[in-house]
Order: C-alpha cells, then structure tokens, then sequence
DNA sequence: ATCATATATGACTATTTGGTCATATCGCGA
DNA sequence: TCGCGATATGACCAAATAGTCATATATGAT
C-alpha cells in the first residue's frame, strides 16, 4: 500500500504530480492517494468535490494545488499508483506460484487473488474506483491496462496447462482467460458484494464449472 | 422503443414526470428520452448538463423543468422507462421460445439476446447508461432489477434443464444463472465492445465452454 | 374574433466548484 | 537571532450549472 518512490519520482518526471508532493511525507501522500481512490470511487470524477478531498484528506486546498497541476491529475496519479499496486500483485501471486494440475491451478489463482494478498481488504475500494472513476474523457486509460498485469497471468497459466495437455488445445488462449477472469470477476462480485454465498461454495463452484461443464 | 403511454401514467402518478410531459407529441418524448440515455451514459449523473441535453433534444430550458421537476427525476424517470423496455424484450424472448435441448436452450438465450431483439442496435448504449448512470447516490435503483426481468428468465430454463435431467441436479439455478448471465455479458462484451471475435467463435465458446468444461 | 388555457422561451439567480494568489508559517543554516 | 527557500492557507475569482420566472406564443372552443 505504501507509494513507491521510484513510482512518485517517474509521476514527477511526467508533470503529474509536482516536486513538492514526491517530498511530502509518506504518510501525508497516502492519505491523500486513498482518499483519492475513496472519493473517485464513491462519486466518480465529476462527483469529487476537491473541497471535501482536501477536508478528509486534512490538507488545504491552496496545497492541493501545490501537489496536482489540476483534478485530471489527481485522476492520473491515483490510476497510475494504482496500476502499479496492481502489477506488484500479480507479481507476487507469480512468485507464490505452485506447480500443480490445471484443475487446482485455477483454483490457485482464484485463492491467491482474493486471499494471499491485500486485495482481499481492498477489493471493495478497488472494484467502485475502477468502475465509477475510469470512464472520464479526459484521461488516457492506457495506464490502467487490467489485461496486462492479472490476465496476463491468467494466459499464461492456461497456455501452460495447453502445453501440459491438462486443458483442451482446442481453445483460444486469451480468449479463454477472458472467460475465466470474468468468471472470477462475477463469482467475487457475488461473494462480496451480493454477500449471496460462502468462499466454500464459491470454490466448489469454481471448480466444478469451469471443469465439469453444465452438463452432468 | 416507442414509450408505453401506460408506464407514462404512471409516472406522472408518482409525480416524476408533469402532466404537460405526458401530452407532448410522442416524438418528442422520445427525443427527450434517447438523448438522456446517451448523455447520461456518455457523461454519467454529474457530467450531464441539463443546457446540452436541452440543446441536443432540441427542447428549451423552461420547458424542460416544465416537463421534470428536477434533474434526478429526469433520471429516475429514463431508469423506469428503461425497465420497462426490458421486461418487455424478455417478454419477447420467452414467446419465441422453442423447446429444444439444455444446450441448445442456452445457445438460444444468447442468440436471442443479441440477435432477435432491438437490443442488438441499442446494446452499447444501455451498457454505457447502466454502467455511468447508476450509481447516483440520490435514486434508488429499485426500479432497474436486471435480474428480476433476464435473470429470471436465465434462471427459468436452467430449472427446467435440471427437471428433465439436461443439466447437473448438483447445481444451485441461481447461482447457475447468475454465472451464465455474466459469461454472456462478458461475451457480448468480447463481441461488441472489444471486436476481438466473430459472431461464430462466440456461439462455439459459448456452448463448448458451459457444456464440455475446460478439460479435454 | 375573442378569450382562456396550455405550452415555449431564455434571461436571470443562487450555488457550486476548479483553480489562483497574496500572505503567513515553517525549517534550517549561519 | 536573522534570513531564505519551501510549504501551508483560505479568501477570492471566473466559469459552469441546476433551477426560476415573467413574458410570449400557440391552441381550441364558442
């Protein structure tokens, strides 16, 4: 959770965000940059009201405009931070990798996601930032690429059970992690949103969907 | 497309749209309607203004507020027109339904989805309005229940495949349906807004992927 | 033609909000 | 203590925008 700085320096680099703020403290920065995604989240781009950004984030708004060049920037720093957030998860999911069948693979990856990192406690945040917040105009979504960093990995998994012979070699590659991400995506929309059913049942589902088939 | 005078009715009962609304020339109406789709959609709740929606649908300010008490209720009123539309086109889909084999059941749902409906002009547009609109904190969404009108429908014919032995009896239908439901949304996302496959790959996935499971 | 009612219109207002700036305060070296 | 660069601050400005209202125009019955 805590900003990178080589993060912070390259954002300086690119006039996103000024000098002045790469030297804020840390702890001054992220409480800016959650309630950023919070607040982005909640009520979208046009939504946020900078005045309240800065109330909750216990700055001014005369500083705020001594750390961002203007709100689109603020939009542009708090999606890049994120993208990297991401990308260092996936790595980390990548680094606890197990070898195992295809069958508890893509069990693996539906665990390592939810579980073995932060995005459990964060999904909710996450999940409303990304849906409400990423549709301005104004700002380039190319630096929030979700294909690049989870489903990247997500190919690359089933590409590798393709070659094990563990999963049929008759499907696309990507657009069968498509399939599995959005599966994923909707089985932890369930889970956390719906509250509709348990992450025993979300497992067993999982498992015996994607595996088994509809049919008996 | 064309709105049903009775959902006006009773609009105009719960005081979302004015009576001099109700008697405007069907056309313009409708005008009225399209263009709060699309810009709500484009823009979300915030971003649309009322002086450009009054431009485009080429009504003037004064007579917009003399059609909607407020900006929210122009919403609330394009999510009820909405909803009905839906549940008529689910209407649809139910009375041309054959009676065919689970597989082909759920070929037909998604063929009917895109194919034998308006919904196929009009899919990026609804997608964009539920997707940008919906979180105004100031609506309730009660009155857009997707799942009351697809899913249910979704949820009917996995049922009926479990009772004649065509689906898995193991499986729970809501939680089948709400599955189904998403992969074909992903699908059609696929399909429409990525354009990374042809109609026929989509039909192949779809049927090979729910029916024979990953593995070979 | 007249009158009454319904509808159309755009200037105007009050408020919100992104962004500026002059001034104050802080941190720190000498 | 003094001085200087960096940071903090909130009053202020200009633009945008939801909503109002007085006036104009259309409609239709007699």
């Amino acid at each position: 959770m805590a900003l990178d700085e080589n993060v912070i320096v390259d954002l300086v680099k690119r006039r996103i965000v000024t000098d002045t703020f790469r030297r804020l403290p840390a702890d001054k920065k992220e409480r800016v940059y959650r309630t950023a995604i919070n607040l982005f989240g909640k009520f979208g781009y046009d939504g946020l009201a900078i005045d309240q950004l800065c109330r909750q984030a216990g700055i001014s708004k005369g500083s705020f405009f001594q750390y961002f060049p203007s709100k689109t920037h603020l939009l542009e720093f708090a999606i890049l931070v994120f993208d990297d957030y991401l990308g260092g998860w996936v790595a980390e999911i990548r680094r606890n990798e197990r070898v195992v069948l295809a069958r508890d693979r893509i069990l693996y990856l539906y665990q390592a996601l939810v579980v073995n990192t932060k995005l459990f406690s964060d999904q909710q945040r996450f999940y409303l930032f990304i849906n409400n917040a990423l549709n301005h105009a104004g700002v380039s979504l190319e630096g929030l690429d979700l294909e690049r960093h989870f489903q990247g990995y997500v190919n690359e998994i089933i590409h590798r059970g393709v070659q094990t012979g563990e999963i049929r070699a008759d499907y696309e590659v990507d657009l069968t992690g498509h399939l599995v991400s959005m599966i994923i995506g909707a089985l932890l929309n369930r889970e956390y949103r719906d509250r509709k059913m348990t992450r025993h049942q979300t497992e067993e589902y999982l498992v015996s969907f994607l595996f088994d088939g509809i049919k008996a």
